[in-house]
DNA sequence: TCTGGGGTCCTAGGACCC
DNA sequence: TCTGGGGTCCTAGGACCC
């Protein structure tokens, strides 16, 4: 059996755990930049508050509704010390997503999985104040719609196990397809096209034709929802393959150098990820794009990718190289809304293969020891304590962070008061 | 005025190799 | 009449996840 423990509305119970008067109360957090709410308390939800919505209609349609902005510092930390309690259920675990974990529970001989779950909800809750549902079931698939149930069905007691085949059938019955772990928006409306409209009906296909139309990956998810495990756990987190780092401005810039400046922020950004994996990149793209809902007269997005000679992770070159590109690929006279970077032809930095024309490589030997002294420096006494010129001074282009809380679990000079009366 | 950011995997088709 | 067989690598595009 595999669990699936997965946190009710993240970012706003982090939220609440620290301002207790926003409890029971609808309220959003809010995108980057302020831009559209990501997560909603059940009381937003119930106001028909949609994902996605945009905040700068929110503000007018809904004005009793409270805001924060994203901090992702505070809901990265608190889904740490969630995970910390599951191990001690379970040691085997897959940290799925910033608000769900997976646990396999082969192995275990759980005589009654149910209140089991019961007690680690309970557990996770007293010591986080985070609300958790767990749904139980044979793979990874069914786990989902497990949880899916505990969410929707007994939310008071947070936690569905789906002990028979019987139940999986009923359980699979009342799963909408759309709902189904792997199928979206495509998939769905073309199977419901075909009167396919829950994933019980799916599970009854024939396997040819799911692999013929869904590929491998829609015939895995129908043996997983059939009751053959074919998802495996990833217990160690694999080097990532493409590193991107984009953000929107607080407002439309125009001018290029506040855009070089943004994008050496970025690719600064990037490049310290990279190089926290022990990786170096082959390829740079960037990319500079105006909003999407500006009339088609205003409207352009350019860039390209370069691949380098040799591969680097060297914050550095990577700016030289993606400023030039901006430079190239940059035209006047529209409000641009955003500049990104995308590094990848990633690989570790242990196999790097110098190029015989390449006359600087003692001095790259330098920069790489100087980087990692800047990395050392900004793990120790917070990010940015080191950073490249090239950035310039903040203030000009960062995105709108009106509504932040603060980072109560990861700076000391945010931390909870408490006054004794 | 105003609409996020970060990823993964699969397939088809073209270019190339012997 | 009739033109092989076995590969790799790369890219773009599509679909999906949170």
């Amino acid at each position: 059996m595999y669990a699936l423990i997965d946190c009710n509305n993240f970012y706003v119970s982090c939220e609440r755990v620290f301002q207790p008067h926003l409890q029971d109360k609808a309220g959003v957090v809010l995108s980057n930049n302020d831009g559209c709410a990501i997560a909603r308390s059940q009381e937003a939800k119930d106001l028909g508050i949609k994902m996605g919505h945009p905040y700068f209609q929110l503000k007018d349609t809904h004005p009793h509704v409270w805001v924060r902005s994203s901090n992702y510092a505070l809901y990265q930390d608190m889904m740490y010390r969630v995970t910390s309690i599951i191990r001690n259920y379970f040691p085997d675990q897959e940290i799925y997503s910033i608000d769900e974990c997976f646990c396999d529970l082969r192995g275990f001989t759980v005589i009654d999985p149910l209140s089991l779950a019961a007690e680690l909800r309970s557990e996770i809750l007293n010591c986080t104040g985070i609300p958790v549902c767990i749904g139980v079931a044979r793979t990874k698939t069914l786990a989902k719609i497990a949880n899916r149930i505990a969410k929707k069905k007994y939310k008071d007691v947070g936690v569905f196990v789906l002990q028979s085949q019987e139940q999986e059938a009923k359980a699979l019955e009342a799963t909408e397809i759309g709902d189904v772990w792997g199928i979206g928006g495509r998939h769905a409306a073309r199977l419901r096209a075909m009167g396919i409209d829950n994933a019980g009906k799916f599970a009854r296909l024939p396997p040819d034709w799911v692999l013929k139309n869904m590929t491998i990956v829609g015939l895995r998810m129908w043996r997983e929802l059939n009751g053959e495990s074919c998802i495996p756990m990833e217990y160690v987190r694999k080097a990532k393959k493409g590193i991107g780092t984009s953000r929107s401005f607080g407002k439309p810039e125009s001018r290029l150098a506040v855009l070089l400046e943004a994008l050496a922020t970025y690719v600064s950004l990037a490049s310290a990820k990279l190089r926290s994996q022990n990786s170096v990149c082959g390829r740079v793209y960037v990319y500079a794009r105006t909003s999407d809902f500006v009339g088609e007269a205003e409207r352009f997005a350019c860039g390209f990718e370069v691949r380098l000679i040799t591969p680097t992770a060297n914050t550095g070159e990577l700016i030289k190289v993606a400023g030039w590109i901006l430079k190239k690929t940059f035209r006047d006279g529209y409000r641009y809304q955003k500049v990104g970077v995308l590094l990848s032809d990633i690989r570790p930095d242990t196999e790097v293969q110098q190029s015989l024309f390449d006359r600087s490589v003692k001095r790259r030997v330098r920069m790489a020891s100087a980087f990692r002294a800047m990395d050392s420096i900004n793990a120790r006494n917070g990010r940015d304590t080191v950073r490249v010129a090239a950035s310039g001074n903040e203030g000009k282009w960062t995105m709108k962070q009106d509504f932040r809380s603060k980072r109560y679990t990861t700076k000391l000079s945010e931390i909870i008061t408490v006054k004794a009366i």
